[in-house]
DNA sequence: TTGTACGCGTTATCAG
DNA sequence: CTGATAACGCGTACAA
């Protein structure tokens, strides 16, 4: 089993040709003899020859991985995404004799994706989230390194791959409403990622064509785990019906707080959550949610981005589809709770 | 800003000097005159040159690269663990001037880690967990790549880091124990994992040691999600005091089953996991449980593996630390429970 | 259709 | 202490 040492010159000697018609028969590039391709590929095959990777990429300039970069700190909730979105990342790239180099990146430590250019271990990288100031994607541009990002951006020129959040929550909103709910709350996450205005955007477009005042959308920004108590005490002296959360985390937190006031779901307030996750569902009641294919955001990005790298035109703007999971945290009976 | 193209040629030339006096200015191999070197230096940094990793690593038969394999499938209450070991990982690797790059492995499923070792694209591989057919073990072996495993092997020969779950199980049993408990049922899960033996084994070491009478640990081999329901209403039936579980997935599912029989977690039925996880601090009560540094796990496995690929001898098993986390699931009243 | 010769950017060898 | 020169393994104009 020496095939560690096997290269495309002892295939060439072996079979007196040339490297050159070796190289040929592999790469199907340039026409080659159809019965010494034949022979070639069985010699190869036999003795299980692998063209060195390395080599192949100096002569090349290519390095034959993508980089994907992945938060560095635990935001844990979040964490099935972007495992998910690893998982779809790897199964294109592998798809492609790609392999996938991971590169730990928060929102201003960019130290291990400058390495990664610098080194030129990548032929291009995936962002797996979007920032409003955001670092990697100006560094990218700027080193002309080919990128796709996962999420939105305002900045022209970056290619995007996000599922349509904003009409999602359109939807989900609007089909919240046509049940008769009226009353809401909308809490808000960090504002610094791009995807939190989609969603405020289709909340208020779905309440605005519905035509419901606009003091019936409360939207609360910038909740974190430590204000939502409060934020929920405040809801609580409103006339709001159903508290929307943009977050599982949030989502989770509002929960909790409920279940303390000890105000059942949906019978005394309704819960609906812009995101899913395992943990929503596993809960009693089943929480109303969007549910997104994490993996398919990644296989759509490392696809876009290989092509980019072979060269080919990719829009700019790519959005994925999504499903409304209507459960029982928004359920309104009959005769009671809806109005129309 | 060309510095996407100067190579050490350029800096040679520009300096009067040759390739191979730059070369060892920056490795410091070999003897080059002080001033030489403070000059290319430099140049090196004034220009920001950065050495072509891929012409570095066909000239030295080395990549700079370490693989990871994490599972690829959905174990999803287990996610967090595996990212933990990723990001320790990484830290290591970078610290060292390496990258990482992932390969999603399942049991049977090893194509991707093949193309990584038959491309040559990693110097080594840290294995996340360890099986007791283990397929990619068996490779690495065959193929001769350094690797170290997370986890524990009976196979000899295999670099080994874990955490000392044997111990650590003896000592959360132990002192359940202490607390006056002395019924317990253990409910494990996948045999095919080591891990399953060695908290298994800590466990009945405990009740050995205490010397509690053998039916007094009751043990539940290969619970799954179906059948822990069943399980759980076998265990009722007997005097059981409380329930341990190996696993965060079936101890949830536990809590779920009690929770619908009415029965209060600690009062009715006392509840301890041999892992740690958010979810089950989270839940109210809190449950007793064991907690291990995932981080630091990958961390120790990163740094093993790169002193092995640079000829470095290293223990064949290294057992980190845990810690014992006595919580409300396992709390026993006083005069009540506690029976010494 | 096939082969020759050179380039890719470094490190390693062996002289000087 | 320093410098030619040969690997490293593969792709590819250019030539035959």
């Amino acid at each position: 089993m020496e095939n560690r040492k096997i290269t495309i010159d002892d295939v060439a000697t072996a079979l007196n040709v040339s490297k050159t018609t070796v190289s040929r028969a592999i790469s199907g590039k340039g026409r080659v003899g159809a019965e010494t391709k034949a022979r070639i590929l069985e010699y190869i095959s036999e003795h299980n020859y692998v063209p060195n990777a390395i080599a192949k990429g100096l002569a090349q300039q290519r390095t034959y991985n993508i980089g994907i970069t992945v938060p560095d700190d635990f935001a844990l909730m979040d964490l099935p995404f972007f495992q998910k979105c690893l998982m779809g990342v790897c199964d294109s790239a592998s798809a492609a004799d790609y392999d996938v180099l991971v590169s730990m990146t928060g929102t201003d430590n960019i130290e291990q994706l400058e390495r990664l250019i610098y080194n030129r271990k990548v032929d291009g990288i995936v962002l797996t989230r979007t920032f409003t100031k955001d670092l990697p994607a100006e560094l990218l541009l700027e080193k002309k390194v080919p990128f796709v990002a996962i999420g939105s951006s305002r900045q022209p020129g970056i290619i995007q791959i996000d599922n349509d959040h904003e009409k999602a929550c359109f939807d989900l909103t609007t089909r919240l409403i046509t049940q008769g709910i009226k009353r809401f709350a909308l809490l808000c996450d960090n504002p610094a990622y791009m995807v939190t205005k989609s969603r405020m955007q289709g909340f208020t477009s779905a309440m605005e064509e519905a035509k419901l005042p606009e003091d019936y959308g409360l939207i609360f920004d910038n909740c974190n785990e430590d204000s939502v108590d409060y934020i929920v005490d405040r809801t609580l002296k409103t006339d709001v019906e159903c508290i929307l959360c943009m977050d599982d985390s949030i989502c989770v937190k509002v929960l909790d707080k409920l279940k303390r006031n000890n105000l059942e779901v949906p019978d005394d307030i309704k819960v609906a959550s812009f995101y899913n996750s395992s943990v929503l569902e596993r809960n009693i009641p089943s929480i109303t949610s969007l549910s997104f294919d994490a993996k398919e955001l990644g296989k759509t990005a490392a696809n876009t981005l290989l092509k980019m790298i072979s060269g080919e035109n990719v829009p700019e703007r790519t959005l994925l589809g999504y499903e409304v999971m209507m459960r029982e945290s928004t359920r309104t009976i009959l005769g009671k709770d809806v109005r129309r």
